[in-house]
DNA sequence: TTACTTGACAAGAATGATTCTAATGTGATA
DNA sequence: TATCACATTAGAATCATTCTTGTCAAGTAA
């Protein structure tokens, strides 16, 4: 946890409570979840503290802002090159481990500096299958 | 754009603007792209016609919603599977056909039916590494 | 060609995620 | 312990998207 005071954070008991949260978590949560239960602990919590802390740890490389939910954007805090894996109904994320070589395409070199890529697997999970119709 | 009606879409004037529009467009604009376009011929058109038809379209397999870009959804009349390239200042979205075989890894496929995949590059274009700070 | 039916359209209101504002509070440092 | 830069709060504002309701028109069949 001292590793967010050394790239600069000053470590208030909001951002602590949203950092503990959100360490080891693989549920991919959105903003409003992250803010729901950290509410619990901290009831007089905004919104835009928890809006503010995720920004800052994206801009400081600590967590990935992932747009594979058309719904609302979801936070990752494993910032391991990994993939996901959605399921198309209920919107459950998964990490995917595995690590793909995907070369980057000349044609994209020709015009952009390339930085990185992230596959997005999409399907139906077991629940949804058997619950669904 | 017979085929439209084939697949049971009524072809009025409103959508025939819009598919002409998104016809061999590789922009991937958004809704509002495509309203504010379409506004011209139709300046009566009404920001739901265009959302109703989008998801009549993607309904029908028709076209693509693309969720690469953070801000906004953006819409991709080529159906066939190809890849994207987004620059994170500028949002300008690019098609990167290359075919990568991306193997559905069996940890997803125990608890999941992997429908398909989508890998997203992502970078800075030419335009905004010169003018950008 | 006409009348019918079903689905599409328009206008604007509503929703909901996210961002902004302005006033107040508080870690970190010296 | 005082200071200051930055964080927090509450609530308003924004903006993409969806919904509602009344009207209209494409496609079909007579």
């Amino acid at each position: 946890m001292e590793r967010y005071r050394e790239i600069g954070l000053k470590l208030t008991p909001q951002r602590l409570a949203i950092l503990e949260y959100l360490d080891g978590n693989t549920s991919h949560p959105s903003a409003e979840d992250i803010y729901s239960c950290v509410k619990k602990k901290f009831p007089t919590m905004s919104f835009a503290t928890v809006y503010n802390t995720l920004e800052t740890l994206r801009k400081r490389g600590q967590i990935l802002e992932l747009t594979i939910d058309p719904d609302r954007k979801r936070y990752d805090p494993n910032i391991h090159p990994h993939n996901h894996l959605i399921c198309l109904r209920c919107k459950t994320i998964v990490d995917v481990d595995l690590d793909f070589e995907i070369p980057i395409p000349d044609e994209a070199r020709k015009s952009f500096d390339v930085l990185g890529n992230h596959i997005e697997f999409y399907g139906i999970c077991d629940k949804c299958k058997k619950g669904g119709e």
